[in-house]
DNA sequence: CCCACAATTAACCTGTTGGATAATTATGAG
DNA sequence: CTCATAATTATCCAACAGGTTAATTGTGGG
């Protein structure tokens, strides 16, 4: 909470004066316009709609982030951004085989049903084919470091004879992530369909639990039963 | 192929003359909705382009369909309509358990690979929170007879004592769309993120193998290890 | 043969919306 | 204090697109 100017604003007084402040209006925008592409779309999604949710004018969108695409771009990176922060904080190595890869199917479940909006993100983009993914230097460039993780959850199970040796990273992140968006993405018409209300404290925990046992079940040795 | 009306056009000849014909005409409008509506989202479809491809008039379009909005749902009604069928077609009760889960596999994965509109189709009825799925009544009503056949499939398994008594129809028949909607509905940005192809016939094949593995492995009995 | 009706067309209308032009105002360096 | 510059606003615009009005034309039944 930085002092933004000259005269101090009362205490409660509504900030509507707004303080030239470039970083902080261009992080309102941004943070108003994910949740506005990530609840209508890249089309659906409407510049006068952000503007007056942020408080300025519409020209000051295209001032800072040139067209509404740039600003989708700018958009993604910074939610991609936020996972990749979140997948650091996962310290997989302190643990052993087994419980490594229940902790990964819960903290991504459990990551995505906290993040709808980021998920709803991604298949919108992939609606786009990729298109804004691939123009961005930052996101091609962005690595992912809890490939690394797993690899290295992996290289110690089969060590041990725990995990099966034909496992490979990318095919259970991808396995993983298939399961754990599914539930947030597929919601709807799966509801629809089925009758099936996925939203429920006890369908989510009973999903979770789910999840984590079809990983584990895949990647375990045949010798080693539990 | 029924004849058109008296005067009988020359083989080859462009059918530019539009026949008179109501349910050709709606078939042939569906047909084409459903490719724009799947290219490009319920918002970027284009009225004027989708009559223009049909070689009508955009007005017919709302002749027959109202709005753009009952146009979609049409096409929806069509897309699961098709899927049903095909679900129809699969013979599961004859087979072992094991062979009937690996079967529905890979027919779940080879008919999402080979349905790629539909998937997207899918993809984007969520994005709009299922409203136009809720809306149809043709929809609502419409029963998915392969959660039948799954759960006798699950039943002989459990009795033969190849089955885990505790598998649920439903949760397995999330966990494979899951899968399998994946490979397909987020190809984009999982290969802009992992370089990793997942349109090459290698690529789909080991894709396909892993996801019946998984399958299989999540729901077999622990007591008969094979 | 003809006419009522349905299929189809041509032309139009209007709200929306990305984006642009140009003026204004706050601020911090000197 | 002041002035150059950057942040911000007010206003406008043109294209696009969903939907409509009204006219036209083909066809099958009498």
């Amino acid at each position: 909470m930085k002092a933004v100017s000259a005269r101090t604003p009362a205490q409660g007084e509504p900030a509507k004066v707004r303080r030239r402040d470039r970083e902080k209006t261009k992080a309102e925008i941004l943070q108003i316009a994910f949740e506005e592409f990530a609840e209508s779309g890249l089309l659906g999604a409407n510049a006068d709609a952000i503007a007056a949710r942020a408080g300025i004018t519409k020209r000051l969108i295209f001032y800072y982030f040139n067209s509404k695409e740039e600003l989708f771009i700018a958009v993604l990176e910074m939610a991609y951004g936020k996972m990749r922060l979140a997948e650091e904080d996962l310290h997989l190595e302190t643990l052993e085989p087994e419980a490594a890869i229940r902790r990964l199917a819960e903290f991504t479940f459990d990551f995505h049903q906290a993040n709808p909006e980021f998920v709803r993100l991604v298949a919108i983009e992939n609606i786009h084919r990729g298109r804004h993914i691939q123009r961005s230097e930052k996101l091609t460039q962005m690595t992912r470091p809890i490939i690394g993780q797993i690899e290295r959850v992996l290289t110690k199970g089969k060590s041990l004879g725990t995990i099966r040796p034909e496992i490979d990273a990318h095919e259970l992140h991808m396995t993983l992530n298939a399961l754990s968006i599914f539930s947030v993405a597929n919601r709807h018409t799966f509801e629809a369909q089925f009758r099936w209300d996925m939203t429920s404290p006890e369908a989510k925990a009973r999903r979770r639990a789910e999840i984590a046992e079809v990983l584990w079940r895949y990647v375990r040795s045949d010798k080693a039963p539990r």
